[in-house]
DNA sequence: GCCAACGTTGGC
DNA sequence: GCCAACGTTGGC
C-alpha cells in the first residue's frame, strides 16, 4: 500500500454547506453521500491527511473554493438510520449500512473561487477526461491526481 | 427555471 | 436481465 498522500474533489452546494461553514465548525462528517462510486472513493480509496479541494456546486459561480482534508477513516452514515433525515434509506440497517463517510477537516480558503469556467479553459493541462469538465459530470466525490492537484491550485 | 445527463427502481 | 419511468444533479 503506497503511503503516498492522495488527492480528492468533493463538492458542496454552498447554500446548504459551504467552505465557510467548514471554517466554523473545523471538522465535519460528510453525510448524506447516496452515490455507490462516490461512497466506494470515501470507503475504499481515503486515508487521513489526504487533501480535498472543496468544490461549490449549483451555485452562481461554481468553482474550487477552498482546501480540506480527510480527518477520519470510513464509517457508518448516521443519517441513513434516521426517519428523521432527508438522506433516511430504509433499506440500510445497522447489520448491514450502506452508506459510508469520512470526516472533513478545514484547511484553509483559496484566495479567490478557481471557477469551473476557468477550470474547463485548461482541459488540456488537465486531461479531457478529467472528472469535473467531462460532460454530464454529476458525481460528487472523486479522485484528482497530484499533477492535476498542483495544476489547480497553481491557478490561484 | 430549464433541461440534459445519468443513476436507480421496479414491472415484466 | 431488460428497459421505461422516475428522480436527482448541476450548469446555464
Amino acid at each position: 500500500m503506497s503511503k503516498r498522500r492522495r488527492y480528492w474533489l468533493m463538492k458542496s452546494e454552498p447554500d446548504a454547506f459551504s467552505i465557510d461553514d467548514l471554517e466554523r465548525v473545523g471538522t465535519e462528517p460528510w453525510d448524506g453521500v447516496r452515490n455507490y462510486q462516490a461512497r466506494n472513493f470515501m470507503r475504499d480509496g481515503m486515508k487521513v491527511g489526504d487533501g480535498v479541494l472543496f468544490y461549490h456546486s449549483n451555485t452562481k459561480v461554481p468553482g474550487i473554493a477552498g482546501i480540506a482534508s480527510v480527518a477520519s477513516t470510513a464509517y457508518p452514515d448516521e443519517s441513513q438510520f434516521d426517519p428523521d433525515s432527508h438522506y433516511y434509506d430504509p433499506k440500510a440497517t445497522r447489520e448491514e449500512p450502506r452508506w459510508q463517510l469520512v470526516d472533513i477537516r478545514f484547511e484553509r480558503k483559496l484566495r479567490r473561487v478557481i471557477p469551473l469556467e476557468e477550470i474547463k479553459a485548461h482541459a488540456e493541462e488537465l486531461g479531457e477526461e478529467f472528472a469535473l469538465i467531462r460532460r454530464g459530470n454529476r458525481l460528487s466525490v472523486f479522485p484528482v491526481a497530484s499533477d492535476q492537484y498542483e495544476f489547480l491550485l497553481s491557478l490561484e
